[in-house]
DNA sequence: AGAAGTTTGTGCACGCGTTCACAAGGCGTA
DNA sequence: TACGCCTTGTGAACGCGTGCACAAACTTCT
């Protein structure tokens, strides 16, 4: 039983709890009300005893025989992860990954405001990307202070990123979402998480390679698939 | 103790695998031809018992009083995860995301050919994009086979992701990378990994709300920050 | 050769996370 | 009201992953 003195909840919950959101918009969508925790697992990918115990981490939010209010179960979540008030962002590193990250839409609809792009290519400095002009990695002490910006994304190359870890660090940043391939080192008290893409490449090779040195399996599944071709 | 029946590599000791290898590369580079598990750890960002229980399912590559062969570690690691043989991938969707994959030079380092670059968008369709003609995803079939893909990669709005991880399973692709927001259905014998970007944002905002809440620590990091101007 | 210093490999214990299974509780119907 | 049905919330067991601590083994120095 962890430990929750009040407010204790695990990680791993804590790191389902946005697919738990998504799942939840997505089924009030299609005009349900009310749903149950077996069919919001279903929504999730997970098993409804997760849902349940996650979900009691929270409070005691459903109703035994009916399920959960979907409108107030988005509100308790969005609540628990602080998504009910907006969070400034800053980005860093203009490239072809920079430009991604500012026009995807996913992160305005959650209420993440993006105060600024930055990068130190005075080549990019100036051009519009999503909207807004690039400014100067110089820039950031001031950006930080007047957005009151609390996030940071390094989406630069990875020679580059410890020292604009630790520009963000001195600025004030306690959160950092980095998306360069390299370990950074920051105080504790700030906050890294880690997307790494070649890490995921490789994973999925080390399964695939196994599927290949197996031969069962791999005609197991070949078989199958062609058998049924959706 | 995990239940290796000769070759059980755990799920965990796998995801950081790719971490260890960066960090070799890394240690390589610097001329260093043999590394502790200690320095390893450090480079990679765990504890040296992990490094050393995780390297032991690999097999017994150390030698005790010395440490590691760098050059050895790397062929070992990068046999395991597979790293030895080209793999294809094809990268369906060529937005803003899909360029940004196309133009990551960390996959073709690591031997991730991309075999083709798709798109529905017939606006998009015969657009150069890193050295490559976008090709239409009525293509995929043939790519698949002529190109011997085992790995696809989806880069596409949520609303489109299922039917296009459809096809890529209809063609043969056993191992998908889906960067859309959803959850895929996919037959058993087909891996999916899932990169959320929101997600991760949501789970920083979770964390970083905590801080504003608890004042305690709050100014703990601040006064540690302040005093300390890296 | 022997002693001292290093570093690996691993048995063991602990803790977190997952899953099962069921009691507790609410709803609908007669 | 009483009975049957459904779903939540959670105690308890299990399994995986982590980290400690130490014996085994190799190197270096005297």
């Amino acid at each position: 039983m962890p430990d929750l003195g009040k407010r204790g909840i695990p990680d791993a919950t804590v790191a389902r709890l946005p697919i738990y959101l998504r799942a939840l918009v997505s089924i009030a969508e299609a005009g349900e009300t009310t749903v149950s925790s077996d069919a919001l697992a279903h929504g999730a990918g997970v098993n409804s005893a997760k849902v349940r115990k996650d979900l009691s981490y929270l409070g005691s939010y459903g109703t035994r025989g009916v399920g959960y209010d979907v409108q107030y179960l988005v509100y308790q979540i969005s609540r628990e992860l602080g998504l009910t008030q907006d969070w400034s962002v800053v980005i860093v590193g203009v490239g072809n990954l920079g430009h991604a990250l500012a026009n995807y839409g996913g992160f305005a609809q959650r209420g993440f405001t993006i105060a600024a792009l930055l990068d130190v290519d005075t080549r990019q400095v100036g051009e519009m990307v999503a909207g807004q002009a690039v400014r100067h990695l110089d820039e950031l002490t001031d950006v930080v202070a007047t957005s009151s910006v609390s996030i940071g994304v390094i989406a630069t190359p990875a020679h580059a990123a410890q020292d604009v870890a630790d520009r963000l660090v001195a600025a004030g940043v306690t959160s950092i979402l980095n998306f360069a391939p390299c370990l950074l080192s920051v105080p504790s008290g700030v906050d890294v998480r880690k997307v790494d893409l070649s890490i995921e490449l490789q994973i999925l090779s080390f399964h695939e390679q196994r599927k290949s040195t197996a031969p069962r399996v791999k005609a197991a599944v070949a078989q199958r698939l062609s058998a049924v071709p959706s």
